[in-house]
DNA sequence: GATACGTGGAT
DNA sequence: TATCCAAGTAT
């Protein structure tokens, strides 16, 4: 093992500087020490882009105030607002999490970023800018701005996901950090890679860190940080029911664990879909006239077009069928089931390609008309 | 350590 | 169109 000098004041007083005259300051998570909307922010913000968060985190901190507001609301009302933000497990864990702070820390998230990543969704990177931006408490972070900054800066050319490379970033990231101004400092890091030092056609002429940069003297900013290998993403398919009746449509709340886990969705036909020669998913009729037979009596079905969905680890085709009953069976007692007014659809608790592929086919307007 | 987990924007 | 991947965590 090499020795290596980790540590350089002038890296967080150049970074320091730089935020404070070209970073971001009015996020709406910032100018606050509030650790409710801070860790709302972080959680809501893993892995994903800031433009996706601003009307969720809006629209989330009107239905829930306060971490007790959250923590003595019902998961499902969570999971309503999540709906279309991805990752669901982290709205869970979010209510899981607030429910824990108001138990166990009378509703005020604890400053030590140790116990903070104790709490369900906090990990060590959140919990470092938790308790950075909330108390000021020096911590480093490590996400996805600080692996793509460090390996230009310093020139890191092997896979960050491997775990001797993460572990030398973590342990110069706590070298770099600076005695003091660590919110600065940290938002820093954040803004530069959100800003500057971004995946593709960074801005180096603009950047402070260009007289230490190593890819940039060595002409291999677009080479790092070293990209992930990537397998071809499989194919999957599901045929989901549409079932209709009396102005309503019959969801089914998945399980837990699993994609699109703890949401609504439309009741999926057990079983494998078979595809034609033409890689077109072939529907089993008999399979679908046996989903249907617990539900009512079924007055007419349609199959309609293919809806495409992509994941970052596979692609999902979903092949929609339209079914409409004369009449509907009582719903199994286990609370799986239930029927949901067509004008509620764009409040519930669905995935994304289910909530646009109902809203097309049984939205309606202010008016009350169907599209 | 590898994998699962969403969605939308950029290229 | 296909691919990458973004303020990561849990298992």
């Amino acid at each position: 093992m090499q020795y290596e000098r980790l540590e350089d004041p002038a890296f967080s007083a150049t970074l320091i500087a730089w935020q404070r005259q070209h970073g971001r300051h009015t996020l709406p998570w910032q100018n606050t020490r509030d650790a409710y909307r801070i860790w709302l922010s972080e959680i809501m913000l893993q892995q994903t882009q800031v433009a996706a968060v601003l009307g969720y985190y809006a629209r989330f901190l009107e239905r829930f105030p306060t971490v007790h507001d959250l923590a003595a609301a019902p998961v499902e009302d969570v999971m309503a607002q999540w709906s279309g933000l991805g990752y669901y497990t982290r709205a869970r864990n979010l209510h899981k999490c607030a429910q824990r702070v108001v138990a166990e820390y009378g509703g005020v998230f604890p400053s030590d970023p140790v116990l903070l990543a104790e709490l369900p969704g906090i990990g060590r990177s959140t919990a470092a800018a938790i308790a950075a931006f909330s108390s000021g408490t020096r911590a480093a972070i490590m996400d996805g701005n600080v692996k793509r900054v460090f390996a230009r800066v310093f020139g890191i050319d092997t896979y960050p996901g491997e775990r001797k490379t993460e572990e030398a970033m973590w342990r110069r990231a706590e070298a770099l950090l600076p005695a003091a101004d660590i919110e600065a400092y940290t938002q820093g890091l954040m803004d530069m890679g959100a800003t500057l030092c971004t995946r593709s056609s960074p801005d180096c002429t603009r950047c402070p860190m260009q007289p230490r940069c190593v890819a940039h003297a060595t002409d291999r900013v677009k080479e790092l940080p070293v990209r992930k290998p990537r397998k071809a993403t499989p194919e999957k398919h599901a045929v989901l029911l549409v079932v209709v009746h009396g102005g309503q449509v019959l969801l089914e709340q998945r399980p837990a664990a699993g994609i699109w886990g703890g949401l609504l969705s439309l009741p999926e036909v057990a079983g494998h879909v078979a595809m034609t020669e033409d890689d077109v998913p072939e529907l089993d009729d008999e399979a679908v006239a046996r989903a249907l037979l617990p539900l009512g009596v079924p007055e007419s079905r349609e199959r309609l077009n293919v809806v495409t969905h992509v994941f970052t680890h596979y692609r999902l085709q979903i092949v929609p069928v339209l079914a409409t009953l004369a009449q509907r069976a009582p719903l199994a007692a286990d609370g799986r089931y239930l029927w949901l007014d067509t004008g509620k659809i764009a409040d519930a608790a669905l995935p994304a390609p289910v909530k646009k592929l109902l809203l097309e086919l049984l939205g309606t307007d202010a008016q009350g008309r169907m599209f």
